[in-house]
DNA sequence: TACATTAATGACTAGTCAGTCATTAAATAG
DNA sequence: CTATTTAATGACTGACTAGTCATTAATGTA
């Protein structure tokens, strides 16, 4: 065997490295949450994958709620918001922007590991309200206002037929939610993957050939339902 | 007000219901599991839901992880399957076929409490592998299927435009499957809800008016929308 | 009524885990 | 090189809970 001086020299290498161990905590946690669900997890766990002892978790986030409500504030800030200013500013049709904005917006979500947030705030909303607040006021409200604008535009313009401008955004982000819930549920752990680039894509067009004045649609049955 | 004796009849009342308890117990489990999560609902909290001891639970199921695998399996039971077989027999046009069976169909779902089966499996799959099993091959693969029959048909008589049946699929499903997962997360702890009768109706003529083929094309079998 | 059967109970055990804190050692100052 | 500061550790504790089993009592039978 090897001799006793050799082989305990990197076990013991205690590194102390302050202002590293929070995101690298935040990004331990979320992997773990997302994967095993809060109640699951032990704080050990999130700790050793993070590199770090039990005790440096609690030095910096001070229970294992916390640590959770960080995870979700972390990785929700600012991005919508930013998008939404962005967008409105832009003129013209609409397709373009839901074809060239919405649609690689939501490829990058997808991609990061951002994505697993929707199963997380799935799994535990219920548990700790604070989260569902934040995460209405942050993410959903703007998210929705951010899609309703585009098809009012787009209804305004004679662009896109008078659909119900509710029911439209639901029919646009609910399948782009679901499908990052999906990454990290069913398509972690079977053959059942789905192909996201292509469907993020394809769904758009879906919805747009559904959206867009067709030249046969004379006023059908439908109530223009006035929104917001 | 009551006398003393009035008073006491009821809690000391042991019942024996042999036959009642299982459903009983499933139905406390189903409601506690989809609310709290698996990991965070005590074996003890079912048994008192179902109005039952502990004791009495592990009488009924050998363990809570046997308890959660009878939820699953009882409310997904055959469902899909039938449908299936039901739709295959049908011919001409698939319009009527997605707007009055498959929108009745999911509004009933998300009514029962099988909705909240969705939220469950999202949550627990990646915990309990078998699980996924399961639901992949008696729920996820005949859904697909039927859809998938359906858009097949469609477009073979010409009736739709030849989208990409995979994803055209998906498109129709996950806003489904994510209204009945919000029912029982966000939309169980904030006002932020959504009317899921109109939506999915709304989704299904958007889907609809998107796979239509447009007069550019020459449809023939261009048949008269059926106004609601 | 007395006896047998078995559904139902809940106190108990064995194991787990969130959070603490006295100790260790890395970094820094003098 | 020594002293001081503080990041990091992990053994420990107190609380909690899955699952058990000896006991209780409801129901059926003779």
């Amino acid at each position: 065997m090897a001799s006793p001086e050799a082989i305990d020299t990197r076990p013991s290498l205690r590194q102390r490295r302050k202002d590293a161990r929070p995101h690298e905590l935040l990004e331990a946690a979320l992997s773990l949450f997302v994967e095993k669900g809060f109640a699951a997890t032990r704080a050990e766990e999130v700790a050793q994958l993070a590199g770090v002892s039990k005790g440096t978790l609690y030095l910096y986030y001070p229970s294992k709620e916390e640590l959770l409500k960080a995870v979700i504030a972390h990785y929700l800030s600012a991005r919508i918001a930013d998008t939404a200013k962005e967008v409105r500013q832009i003129d013209g049709p609409m397709a373009p922007v839901l074809r060239d904005r919405l649609v690689p917006w939501w490829q990058q979500i997808y991609a990061s590991p951002a994505s697993g947030t929707f199963k997380l705030i799935i799994s535990e909303v219920r548990n700790f309200p604070e989260i569902a607040e934040f995460y209405v006021r942050e993410v959903i409200e703007p998210g929705h206002q951010l899609v309703g604008t585009i098809l009012q535009r787009g209804i305004a313009s004679g662009e896109f037929r008078a659909v119900d401008v509710e029911s439209t955004v639901h029919s646009l982000l609910l399948p782009m939610v679901m499908l990052c819930t999906h990454k990290h549920a069913l398509g972690a752990c079977t053959a059942h993957t789905i192909d996201a680039t292509r469907f993020i894509a394809e769904h758009v067009e879906l919805v747009l050939a559904g959206l867009l004045q067709a030249p046969h649609t004379p006023a059908r049955k439908s109530r223009p339902i006035k929104s917001a």
